[in-house]
DNA sequence: GCTCATTTTGCAACCGGTTGCAAAAATAAT
DNA sequence: ATTATTTTTGCAACCGGTTGCAAAATGAGC
């Protein structure tokens, strides 16, 4: 059915090395012979198998794209980056939905089975031994928006997640919020475990503020909107510092539906900015993760993993700014 | 580096014949060596090889998930469900993202490269003959969200859009809107094409109506806010069909920034209901276009034709429904 | 224990490519 | 024109599996 190698062998009257050398950078081949292979492959309509030349070559230039976060809109912005830094690579990615499976072992397996060149899990809920897994497995991986450690075991890229805890903390003491809260993703998401310990950190050295955290069960508007309906019940707090954007729309569509108003009531600050977050009737103000150079850096990584597998892992942190827009009110 | 055949074979001392039989399904193996093997593989910690196996076999289990539409929150849903009910089969979803790649023909031997068993197209706005492209080429394709035809060259899965711009259409006069509008999403997806048609053709009955249209450059928040915000300014019509939900958005943003109230001043109606249309400070009045069943019968459909490639292609069309949220007014 | 049917097994060829190596051809040097 | 050097070419083996076929092993029947 499909053209291969031999067909255009024999129609270019050449053998079946030289066909393969006219489709490999940098073979030795004359002008001669790559012009009647080029003519002959051109008329059958011959594209290389790229599976079987991996046998040989030991390269698939399959990245296995790992991710729990198919919920999340932050995602869609995600996946959109990723597709298009591999493609431009040459790279293609095969996504893997670990939304029902829990057992890290089984997607290792899979990823092997496709001899994928390399993983990349995007997720910033799974924790480091997840990602480790395939390392184990020899199977060159990175982490992005993964938790990072003094020394990490695998490439880690993303944001200090402590730090930007503490960032939210001091905008909303500069702000004059004294009575101040977390309200954080799933406790068990590294994310949300660092963004709180950042949190309470800095807090713990103002002993005049009045200071509470509580979790919600996901990084959803659903969670976020019961969850916070559960503190107006309770008696909110002045300003929160919500686990990310959608659990920040979450909060503000309960305060909207309890007759309160954001920011005059009760403050909001997320984390991510999301195209979403600037939508004008959402306009949220947020601690901006640079999701772009985040994928930039992880694509590269990989990338730099497939010509030496034995690098050191190394954790690249990125930067994050507050983007001030409607949902806090102006420093005193 | 990696555990083969080979090294299982040797190891259980028997042939490698046997090895590959006792994983592969329905071959003749005695249960003595089949327990020799499953040990010495389960020793080695050996998997095998599913691209060297998709050589003899010429089944790789691999899909094609094409797609363009990596802007649009839904399609996070889309992904979502197509990953998982792809997974579900044992088969893995090769992402394409179409976004800044014009020509057909390339992603067509991208394709054919990596011999995917098959394709699924998701999109609402390519035209029918880029799916063309790969039935041309011999590869089995399922056009999800695509255009359907009375004789389909391809199989496609999605809705009846002639007919939600004609219940749409029904919605609004049913309302009592007497001056309405279509505002669609760019005018080159056959998706508006045909939601247009439907809302015109049933709107042509009614000669006491005022009816107008126009289309946003894309399907974005950023492009309804643009376009409603134009609206506004030349004198808007009392309801909008906007092209889909995002549009929407971006329409009631527009709308609440020239201080104009939804749906007291302006009466909106999207379509897709994707998750954050019920979102509660959006609360958006859509037609429900049934996703879920979409993907499963895309799915359904792509494995019926790796059985069988010849199967004449049919258009699966599902029906739509108004949900009735907070964004058009109460029948009078 | 022997024959015959059935199951299990290994051999060897093949899937569609790549690549080391030595022979052949082209080019450069004398 | 002859020899030395470099480039191009084809052969053959290999990558990690699968599979048709015939031989070997097993089991049934007598």
């Amino acid at each position: 059915m499909a053209i291969t190698l031999k067909d255009v062998a024999e129609r270019a009257g050449v053998s079946r090395s030289a066909v393969s050398r006219t489709f490999t950078e940098g073979a030795s081949v004359s002008a001669k012979t790559r012009r009647k292979v080029e003519k002959a492959a051109h008329e059958l309509g011959y594209s290389p198998n790229a599976l079987a030349s991996s046998l040989t070559t030991g390269r698939t230039k399959l990245i296995g794209l790992v991710s729990n976060n198919f919920h999340n809109p932050i995602f869609l912005e995600v996946f959109d980056r990723f597709t298009r830094a591999l493609q431009d690579r040459g790279l293609r990615p095969l996504l893997v939905n670990l939304s029902d499976e829990t057992d890290p072992e089984k997607s290792v397996r899979m990823m092997r089975q496709y001899s994928v060149d390399g993983v990349i899990v995007a997720s910033s809920t799974l924790p480091p031994s997840f990602a480790r897994g395939f390392r184990d497995a020899g199977v060159p991986v990175v982490h992005s928006f993964g938790r990072h450690s003094s020394s990490p075991q695998v490439h880690v890229v993303g944001i200090d997640n402590v730090e930007c805890g503490r960032m939210a903390a001091r905008t909303l003491v500069a702000r004059g919020y004294t009575k101040i809260a977390f309200m954080g993703g799933p406790e068990s998401a590294t994310s949300t475990q660092d963004r709180y310990t950042g949190f309470m950190s800095e807090l713990s050295q103002h002993r005049d503020l009045e200071v509470s955290y509580s979790f919600a069960r996901a990084y959803s508007f659903d969670a976020g909107r019961a969850q916070m309906a559960r503190l107006i019940e309770a008696g909110p707090a002045e300003a929160y510092f919500c686990g990310d954007d959608v659990l920040s729309i979450g909060a503000m569509s309960a305060i909207d539906s309890a007759g309160l108003n954001v920011p005059g009531d009760i403050g909001l600050i997320g984390l991510n900015d999301m195209e979403m977050a600037r939508w004008q009737n959402i306009d949220l103000t947020t601690i901006r993760q640079p999701i772009q150079q985040i994928i930039g850096a992880s694509v590269e990584l990989i990338v730099a993993m497939l010509a030496d597998p034995e690098r050191m892992p190394e954790a690249r942190l990125f930067p994050c700014r507050v983007m001030d827009r409607g949902t806090l009110r102006a420093a005193p």
